[in-house]
DNA sequence: GCAGTAATTTACCTGACGGTAAATTACCTA
DNA sequence: TAGGTAATTTACCGTCAGGTAAATTACTGC
């Protein structure tokens, strides 16, 4: 026996190296971006070959967009219930967090995959995961508009921006968390709330 | 003449190549990101091989630390003269946004090349990196640790999450910044400062 | 016990990138 | 005007990624 070959069935059944797969692919993803994230090191995270992976979800892209559809619809969710009847209540913004803490737990990484930077122009991950954020930008730009309007400014650009240092907030708190794992849900809220009161202090004048 | 070859020099100094390749290189690393930057694209902006690259600067992580020093230098220096003696006063991060806004002027996206997260880990240009972000880093901490200090909260994971929300509030307002060219510094800060006031009134409670 | 099928690998192709050695051309000066 | 040198390209190599076709093994029901 020269070529002791590794091929042949592990007994692994279909359902569950699917499932195993999407999880080392979503993890591979969110952590390293879509450009950096290699078949060969995602398939290696479940101890099998590439060629594998690629019989199980086609191309690369449509393994993303397998990787992307849930995590877009848990989240899209989680936002939705958060946000409630009134988006405009003081209290919002950290209701949001928390529902995002909370669908995020698990799984905190899987944040990135949505907002992913590297996803080739034009293809059909880059349009899927686009659709989800501006699913959640309508959300949130409900929101910021309301709050920039009680400030007198109804500079549109003023909105887009406030629009932008939200979400990317939300992206840095969740970074933040996948940093220090023995953070619960919880005691994120709770810092973030201690956070947005200290923010307060450097605004001068609030009237 | 069956093949016209294009070699020998095309009458450029030295200092005008080096100067137009290295503008490249920084505004390719700089919206890229390194990884995803190619040497090949960047030669190709200045209608040059990429042969010629090496000949310049070397390796890639040489030619990403000659991008690197200069925009590490202004900024740091633009920081500090805009924190100056008293960094806890209210209006002190305001000042810092004008100046970094002042000094990326014309070269707005050099600023990601300095926190560009697909360096290559253990190598010098990741080293170097990291140098410049921790000298911002101190900066910004004296500030971010008064502030909280002021609300009372002594909870140094308070401070470092903080101290990351504030630097990525600063990444994504010149990230907003590079797709609005027409806006210009003066105008940046003036919009800052109405955003400010705006997130002041998301925090309930401000006593 | 045997055939069929499900699960998996081996082997291979293509393309791009980082990198290097050698050749080629244009400029400048004696 | 001839030779030297500065500036630049051509041609090439190794590596690794994405992707596909074909072979290989193990499980399963009759």
């Amino acid at each position: 026996m020269a070529t002791p070959s590794k091929a042949g069935t592990k007994g692994v059944p279909r359902e569950v190296r699917r499932q195993q797969l999407l999880e080392a692919a979503t993890a591979e993803f969110g952590t390293r971006g879509y450009a950096a994230a290699s078949l060969p090191a995602i398939a290696a995270r479940v101890g099998v070959t590439k060629t594998l992976l690629h019989q199980y979800f086609g191309t690369k892209e449509d393994l993303y967009v397998a990787c992307l559809v849930p995590v877009g619809d848990t989240l899209l969710a989680a936002i939705r219930s958060a946000m409630g009847p009134d988006a405009a209540a003081p209290h919002t913004p950290l209701r949001v967090l928390d529902g995002i803490f909370a669908a995020l737990e698990g799984r905190r990484e899987s944040w990135f995959v949505l907002y992913d930077p590297s996803l080739p122009p034009g293809g059909e991950a880059a349009g899927r995961a686009a659709e989800y954020r501006s699913a959640i930008d309508r959300l949130a730009a409900g929101g910021t508009a309301d709050v920039l309007r009680a400030t007198g400014s109804a500079d549109p650009l003023d909105a887009d921006a406030l629009n932008h240092v939200w979400q990317d907030l939300v992206a840095t708190l969740v970074r933040w968390w996948v940093k220090h794992p023995e953070q619960t849900p919880q005691a994120m809220t709770e810092r973030c709330s201690r956070l947005f009161a200290a923010a307060a202090l450097l605004v001068p004048g609030t009237p």
